[in-house]
DNA sequence: ACCTGAACACCGTTCAAGT
DNA sequence: ACCTGAACACCGTTCAAGT
């Protein structure tokens, strides 16, 4: 069946994000593009930022997806674990404005978003759990764990996307090199608990 | 010496950014705080975005100098450690706006912003380079540890202030709490690595 | 239920003119 | 060198009206 209107203007923003950026998504450029007119999606969004908000959910939904198939491939726990990190890299990487508006400021509380980022940390906290279990990742709280775990990725593609990284000198501490070393010192970490313990 | 317009809209917009974010940042309310007309700001800045971008820069020296002030206090170098990554997530909580701001996306090179953020990045690099020294922080590339650092305060805060961190679960994953989990668990890889040596 | 055209208030930016 | 008033194009939002 033929798209209806509002994913229409779903996708149009989506597009419009990607090729220009958070200040290229005007009601006026996705209603034209959506074939409606200018004021056309007040029918199916409350103003602006809801249809923005319909956006941002729809993209979280897509992370929780990916993490989910991860968890459906049964490989080694630290590498399930690696792949969902990387997931998030090269999806905030390829699409960094909508990495940006999932994560921005939103003045009203967006119900949907929030729900699929509850839903898409439960599955990356079953992924530490499980990475616990197999005595890579330090034991303690499982929430608190994968917080640490989404702060690294999260503000090491934050500070690349701002030109903050410093890629360039001889450090070339780029996402996925950052995140190899936190994985690295959280399994060394672990393993030094262990053998106090045995 | 009374400030200058240049310093006047400066302030002007800093404050409208506490006070109702960026989008409350108009060049024309920026303009009549400062007590002059809506576009004398182009007799000192090229565009909206370079004044913006000096708001940024004074932001960002000004992160640099209480980092630098830490290093003059010849404290434990991890609790000079602990202590800058506190004043990045109290600052950064605290204006919450100015933080985004400096973090965003700038279309234009900000060179001023660049410079600032170099200076910081240079002061905490040698925090870094003590605390490995110190045996607290694992040896390797300190840019890259330093790197490591500032990627779990920034993405820890980052998630805390659009509300993707599980502050109210049990796990109580504050940015204050990550960053200390980090410091222990780089604290524990260093002595694993040292015993292994001796 | 969904869409349109006209209208309103607001904003960034430019320009001619003033001291 | 710095500032002003008028003007232009553009945008989010509302409203009366159409099917």
């Amino acid at each position: 069946m033929a798209p209806k209107t509002r994913d229409l203007l779903i996708s149009a923003a989506a597009d419009l994000l990607d090729q220009g950026g958070l200040e290229a998504v005007t009601l006026r450029e996705v209603s034209h593009r959506a074939g409606v007119s200018h004021n056309a999606p007040y029918k199916h969004f409350a103003d602006k930022e809801a249809l923005l908000a319909a956006v941002a959910a729809k993209e979280m939904t897509r992370l929780g997806s990916t993490f989910a198939a991860l968890e459906a491939d049964h490989s080694a726990p630290e590498d399930m674990l690696r792949s969902a990190m990387r997931e998030y890299v090269v999806w905030a990487l390829s699409y960094p404005a909508r990495f940006k508006l999932v994560f921005g400021t939103w003045t009203t509380g967006t119900e949907e978003l929030a729900m699929a980022a509850e839903s898409s940390r439960t599955i990356l906290i079953g992924l530490v759990g499980t990475a616990q279990r197999a005595g890579v990742l330090p034991s303690g709280d499982v929430e608190r764990t994968a917080a640490l775990l989404q702060a690294v990725v999260h503000g090491a593609v934050d500070l690349a996307l701002s030109g903050h990284l410093a890629i360039g000198g001889k450090g070339h501490a780029s996402p996925e090199d950052l995140v190899d070393d936190l994985l690295r010192h959280l399994r060394i970490s672990a393993t030094a608990a262990t053998h106090r313990k045995s």
